[in-house]
RNA sequence: GGCCCGUUCGUCUAUCGGUUAGGACAUCUGGUUUUCAACCAGGCAAGAGGGGUUCGACUCCCCUACGGGCUGCCA
């Protein structure tokens, strides 16, 4: 891990919600950051103009705010197009760019041709062979000419901190095209300027972008620039090893709040897995930032349970103190000087917070009482010995040994089936917590 | 088809040629507890397959199988 201020960035598209797999990109981007005293930036690749939503991109910021992974800077590269026109001219000067002219169509064609005849479907480089009357015959047949960038086509290494070193053979690898017909910049090329222009040091981001990140190295390099450190860390997969996407529905992060998940849950778990550090709940972002480490990460698929969070956010849950939760508590109902009380009866019974409204509802309207045919008799009598309100702490102490007394019953034959008479349940609070809480007098 | 990466307990992983293959989570057992949880102690559990190289391979090389990614005028 370099020491110097390290510049990363999050470079989400707006053009839907973040999940879990993109969490995980901007997670170790931000940790890195805030590890080196560096900068953390925030940019939008919203080159493309149809897809691109405002409403997406609110929602990546409130979904970011959420986790409490604060930006240093916001970029968008939909205000960045003049300095993208002249990078290409840029490259063009330096003869690294050139028009071509084939359709869609065509280069579809191209590609299965090749492919069937066994060959790998990279660019022909037809259109580099074209000299300026063949193109403005192209341009008179009223064809637009789109723009790649044309490799040079030697072995593209680099050390990258999660895979270890890399090499691809440029050759098997299309001219990337950076600009569309329409004139659209295609991310590859905007993302290597903004990275170079905005002093970028250090990218993290998925296996799915190691090829691009081979082109993009010769792009920066065309430009005259210094290629950032790299890591790609693998994908995450389903529990079974499925592909992760075909779940996304389930695994944003709008929806794995709305099931109760903690944010401090979710950035324990993916600050961690697939790495060789145990994953535990970090009880601050500055755990999470001093315990993480790139190196630490494996390059194999990573298989991710949402199941797993919810040990984490039981664990985060049942730590918090009183005035965090008050707001909450308040919000079902508990009257303020029942609140801390009810607290640490609930706390230890629940997973997320939510959790805390069936504790209250018992507490508030009773149960249905469980008891079984051989105890009827037996809890009757008990009721009967009940104390007088108020009650306190000791009740339950006072009012188990009166029955004990009076009816001979010790241990679980005592105490199982008054709780299941009082709360309907087999497992529950403490019942000497709990008793005083109650706002009815338990009745069969 | 081509290119890149990967494969060690159920899961995430450690091991940079010689280890009783370690840890964490999960699980199981015991302790504690009125119950559940938590906590403590302990247990079960792994090198994909086949060839090499070597005195010795989980570790290095090759092949096979399997998994993932890329192979867009998407990002």
């Amino acid at each position: 891990m370099t020491t110097r201020p390290t510049v990363t960035r999050f470079a989400p598209s707006p053009t839907g919600y973040i999940h879990v797999g993109n969490l995980r990109t901007a997670l170790m981007n931000y940790l890195i950051a805030r590890k080196t005293g560096g900068t953390f930036i925030l940019r939008l690749d919203d080159t493309d103009r149809e897809r691109s939503k405002q409403e997406y991109a609110d929602g990546i910021m409130a979904d970011l705010d959420w986790l409490g992974l604060h930006w240093d800077r916001v970029e968008k590269q939909s205000l960045r197009m003049d300095r993208y026109a002249q990078a290409a001219d840029d490259l063009r000067a330096r003869g690294r760019f050139y028009e071509c002219f084939e359709t869609p169509t065509e280069l579809d064609l191209k590609r299965k041709k090749q492919l069937n005849m066994g060959k790998p479907p990279v660019y022909d480089r037809a259109s580099l062979r074209l000299d300026d009357t063949a193109r403005e015959a192209m341009r008179a047949e009223g064809r637009a000419g789109y723009w790649r960038f044309q490799l040079d086509q030697s072995r593209i290494e680099w050390a990258d901190k999660i895979v270890g070193d890399i090499s691809i053979d440029a050759a098997s690898v299309s001219d990337p095209v950076l600009i569309r017909a329409d004139g659209q910049v295609l991310y590859t090329f905007a993302s290597s300027v903004d990275d170079i222009d905005m002093g970028v040091s250090f990218i993290v981001r998925g296996a799915d972008h190691v090829t691009n990140t081979a082109t993009q190295i010769q792009i920066m390099q065309a430009m005259g620039g210094t290629p950032p450190s790299f890591a790609h860390h693998s994908l995450l997969t389903g529990a079974g090893g499925e592909e992760l996407s075909k779940r996304l529905g389930t695994l944003s992060l709008r929806d794995l709040r709305a099931r109760g998940v903690e944010p401090m849950a979710l950035l324990s778990l993916m600050a961690r897995l697939g790495s060789s550090k145990p994953v535990e709940l970090a009880g601050s972002m500055q755990d999470l930032i001093d315990g993480f480490d790139v190196g630490s990460f494996g390059a194999a698929p990573t298989k991710f349970d949402a199941e797993d969070l919810f040990p984490l956010t039981r664990a985060h849950v049942q730590s918090l103190p009183l005035p965090s939760v008050a707001s909450k508590i308040k919000g079902l109902g508990v009257p303020d000087e029942l609140a801390g009380a009810f607290w640490d009866m609930a706390r230890g019974n629940i997973t997320v917070m939510d959790d805390l409204a069936q504790w209250w509802a018992l507490c508030r309207d009773g149960a249905q009482p469980l008891v079984a045919d051989e105890d009827r008799e037996f809890v009757a009598a008990a009721f009967d010995m009940l104390p007088k309100g108020p009650w306190d702490k000791g009740t339950w102490a006072a009012w188990t040994a009166a029955v004990k007394e009076a009816t001979g019953r010790k241990g679980g034959a005592l105490f199982r089936p008054l709780r299941r008479a009082v709360t309907g349940l087999d497992a529950g609070p403490e019942m000497a917590e709990l008793l005083p809480l109650l706002q009815k007098r338990p009745q069969l």
